[in-house]
RNA sequence: GGCGACGUAGCUCAGUAGGUAAGAGCGCUCGACUCAUAAUCGAGAGGUCGACAGUUCAAAUCUGUCCGUCGCUACCA
């Protein structure tokens, strides 16, 4: 740490722009990505945080089919919601475009073809189900019929959901398509698969000497090794997708979204380095070795950052490999996972709606599911909101600008001599922020947040010990020094809260000064102190 | 079925390499204070760490079995 200007990438998941995103997308993946990249900004970092919303696939397709329009408009939709959510939450992208950019198309075309030419892609004759109603080969899932073991009428083509079983479509029997309701038939067609088995070793290898990453995404990806690596199909029979760049195939085929959504990352900064005017510069983050990379993901994204991502880099050679995948587990609603198509728990838009954005990203933050699955629920946020937020940290803000304002002749006083107990506070605040630190630099994004609040209570505890309103009264220079030492270590305290709270950490910076690094920084004395308005309002909890 | 993670106070969660009497926040009880958004500060109560068995001088932590939850299982991404 603490090495200044290192290029950092925050590789963000792409959202899947068939429908809105929830509140466990958001402690998933987008909110500590925000978090740790402003963090690391104040640490003087070059931060170049990146996404966008992937828009191809076939649920798109099939949800564009439902409701008879055309994929690009069920795409554009949610892609629009997306970057309204964004911009409300201040999410503080460099670039957050989409897979649909010609750029993007370059980027996957060019990727593809030189692991074509290196042996990583060859081609390949299967045997899949072809709906010929909807004129659509269909992927495993969205073929029914019943299970060979168990006789369950509605098992999928990839799985069994009532004995649990992995299937083959073709095991299936009286198969039917989830889309039309007709019975498929088996057509041969050809496709290019991607090589893994090609990296495993290299793979093993390169996750065998990683260091400090979460047990569950270690061990997980391990297992994916141990099982042995599986050649994967890159094209699907669609016409909505990326085109491959060799016509070797013939029509109706495009590169599929799980081999070019990862991509992303890499031709969303080149589109960023491009709008920059330097075209090159995407190379300090990609070609640097000191050049570190974090991707946020949820952990259902796992594999395809720590195996096939990294194959795919390995394939095409000289290009960093990811620094850390600390991927998030799932943030339950009541005891259910989160699931806005199947309404258990609230949208992001439904969440912005209810309260402040610093007040849901503070929640959020408070209860990341970076262990293990979290609960969640309206009543937990409103709590985290009123008992942490507002009564630890906005009523200390509160209570010191107040006495100041009123006490001070409404300006910054000068410091005066400090005691033995103004100096303990003062590196309190100052401990507080080389933990909460070091805590963001292993992403403990939920911990280093505690950390802050700690150093907001013990602030509260000094004016408890110290009474600079009782003070006020016989011994004014003494008052005006604890006052003065109080808002220096607000000023600290601001630091450590000020990547997960954005809106209220502008609001303050208009009255006590810009943030610009991960220190405290000295108060001026003569700083107009107006009378105070609350930074964050209170939930009203109606009994109904 | 296989693999992985998880099961710790009323609630939401920490417990890094087995070892001082098991931690935090909130809630609860008592007390202090009254500058502040009935906010703050201090003290306290509260847990046989999912169950059972084993290894060890010592187990929340290691091993096994079982119960429960969640995820993945390669064509959802």
């Amino acid at each position: 740490m603490n090495h200044s200007n290192t290029p950092i990438l925050v590789a963000v998941a792409w959202p899947y722009a068939s429908g809105s995103r929830h509140l466990g997308h958001l402690a998933g993946a987008y909110l500590p990505a925000d978090v740790f990249a402003r963090y690391q900004r104040l640490m003087g970092n070059r931060v170049l945080m990146v996404s966008g919303s992937d828009v191809h696939g076939t649920p798109i397709t099939v949800r564009a089919d439902a409701e008879g329009v055309t994929p690009s408009e069920i795409a554009d939709k949610y892609h629009a919601e997306f970057v309204k959510d964004w911009e409300r939450l201040d999410i503080s992208w460099d670039c957050y475009t989409s897979t649909g950019t010609n750029n993007h198309k370059e980027v996957v075309q060019e990727l593809f073809m030189t692991l074509l030419n290196k042996g990583h892609i060859d081609k390949r004759t299967s045997e899949q189900y072809f709906d010929q109603e909807v004129n659509r080969f269909l992927p495993d899932r969205y073929i029914e019929g019943s299970c060979p073991h168990c006789e369950y009428l509605e098992a999928r083509g990839d799985q069994c959901e009532n004995c649990g079983r992995t299937l083959d479509p073709q095991e299936l029997v009286n198969p039917r398509s989830k889309i039309s309701g007709s019975e498929p038939e088996l057509r041969s067609t050809e496709h290019f698969y991607l090589r893994l088995s090609d990296f495993e070793d290299s793979l093993e290898k390169w996750l065998s000497t990683r260091q400090g990453w979460r047990k569950h995404v270690l061990n997980f990806s391990k297992g994916w090794i141990e099982e042995g690596l599986q050649d994967r199909a890159i094209t699907r029979d669609l016409d909505w997708g990326i085109e491959i760049p060799v016509d070797d195939l013939g029509e109706g085929k495009r590169i599929y979204v799980w081999f070019e959504a990862v991509v992303g990352y890499l031709s969303a900064a080149k589109e960023w380095a491009a709008k920059q005017g330097e075209p090159e510069s995407w190379k300090d983050w990609w070609e640097n070795d000191e050049a570190q990379s974090f991707y946020f993901i949820g952990k259902d994204n796992i594999p395809f950052h720590t195996i096939i991502w990294p194959g795919m880099l390995i394939g095409n050679g000289g290009l960093n490999l990811p620094t850390d995948v600390p991927a998030n587990q799932y943030v339950t609603f009541k005891g259910g996972k989160a699931s806005a198509s199947r309404g258990v728990g609230l949208t992001i838009g439904e969440g912005l709606d209810m309260f402040e954005p610093d007040a849901l990203r503070y929640a959020l933050a408070a209860n990341l599911p970076e262990q293990s699955d979290t609960d969640i629920s309206i009543e937990e946020i409103v709590r985290r909101i009123n008992e942490e937020l507002v009564a630890t940290w906005g009523n200390l803000v509160n209570r010191v600008l107040s006495m100041v304002n009123k006490t001070c002749e409404g300006q910054v006083p000068a410091p005066g001599n400090k005691k033995d107990e103004d100096n303990k506070v003062l590196s309190e605040v100052d401990a507080m922020l080389l933990k909460a630190s070091q805590q963001l630099e292993k992403v403990e994004i939920r911990a280093a947040l505690r950390s802050a609040m700690d150093g907001a209570a013990a602030v509260n505890a000094y004016l408890n010990a110290t009474e600079p309103w009782r003070v006020a009264k016989e011994d004014p220079d003494r008052a005006t020094t604890i006052l003065s030492t109080a808002l220096e270590a607000i000023n600290g305290v601001r630091v450590a809260l000020s990547p997960y709270l954005p809106f209220s950490t502008t609001k303050l910076e208009e009255i006590l000064g810009p943030i610009s690094s991960w220190e405290r920084s000295p108060v001026v004395a003569g700083t107009p102190i107006p009378k105070p308005t609350p930074l964050f309002a209170k939930i009203e909890v109606t009994n109904d």
